[in-house]
DNA sequence: GTCCTGATGTGCT
DNA sequence: GCACATCAGGACA
């Protein structure tokens, strides 16, 4: 598979527009692999490049939080594309998902691994790891990486505090599997990654279309 | 390297 | 009361 990747803004770090995410969600999944993900604490920026991502689309989705309809939790899936979604679990775990789709229709893209960029110390710091392989090669190990919990829930993402750019990266395939950590719908192949990725959090064969 | 287990808080069918 | 879009650490090889 080729990455779909039109140019959307001129500059590499310019946030990504709300049209950007107001697309069908697989659409908007594959595309945000190789793109900028920054977050910004203290005027310092910490980067990434989003090289794993999942989908969660709609009520039918077995998988998907919206699957019993609208909740206090879920609420934010259902406004327009282009906002954050941060949920917890496991008592321990912040999950990091990009809301994407039209208003009312409850979609998410959940960013599942990134390549470290620029501001590795400061990820070192805020996951207690030295090694660069280990701070953002997994869902709950990116939001320990760049400071990312519940409280930046439902943030605009055209905003300039968490937001998405074109990126740099040169060319690269795209993978698909069955999304990981789940029981029901895994029969759906809508996690991707880029080819031989070593930030990629798994590469189970069995799981590999 | 692989496999297994325990930790832990929140929202809900 | 229980399931959960996970991770780290220990046992073993």
């Amino acid at each position: 598979m080729k990455p779909i990747s039109p140019t959307w803004t001129r500059d590499k770090l310019a946030p990504l527009p709300r049209e950007y995410y107001a697309r069908p969600t697989l659409e908007v999944a594959q595309d945000l692999l190789g793109k900028y993900l920054t977050r910004v604490i203290d005027g310092e920026q910490l980067r990434g490049t989003i090289v794993e991502v999942e989908a969660y689309i709609g009520e039918d989705d077995p998988a998907c939080h919206a699957r019993f309809g609208l909740t206090n939790r879920n609420r934010v899936m259902y406004c327009e594309g282009g906002f954050s979604y941060v949920y917890f679990v496991y008592g321990m775990y912040n999950m990091l998902n990009v809301v994407t789709e039209k208003s009312a229709f409850p979609a998410a893209v959940l960013i599942r691994a990134l390549e470290p960029v620029s501001g590795l110390e400061k990820m070192r710091e805020l996951r207690g790891k030295d090694r660069v392989a280990d701070l953002t090669n997994g869902p709950g190990k990116l939001c320990d990486a760049l400071g990312i919990d519940t409280s930046l829930s439902g943030i605009d993402l055209t905003s300039n505090q968490l937001y998405i750019s074109n990126g740099d990266v040169g060319e690269f395939n795209i993978a698909s599997s069955g999304r990981i950590g789940i029981k029901e719908g895994t029969e759906r192949q809508w996690r991707f990654f880029i080819e031989g990725n070593r930030f990629v959090s798994k590469w189970d064969s069995e799981n590999r279309e």
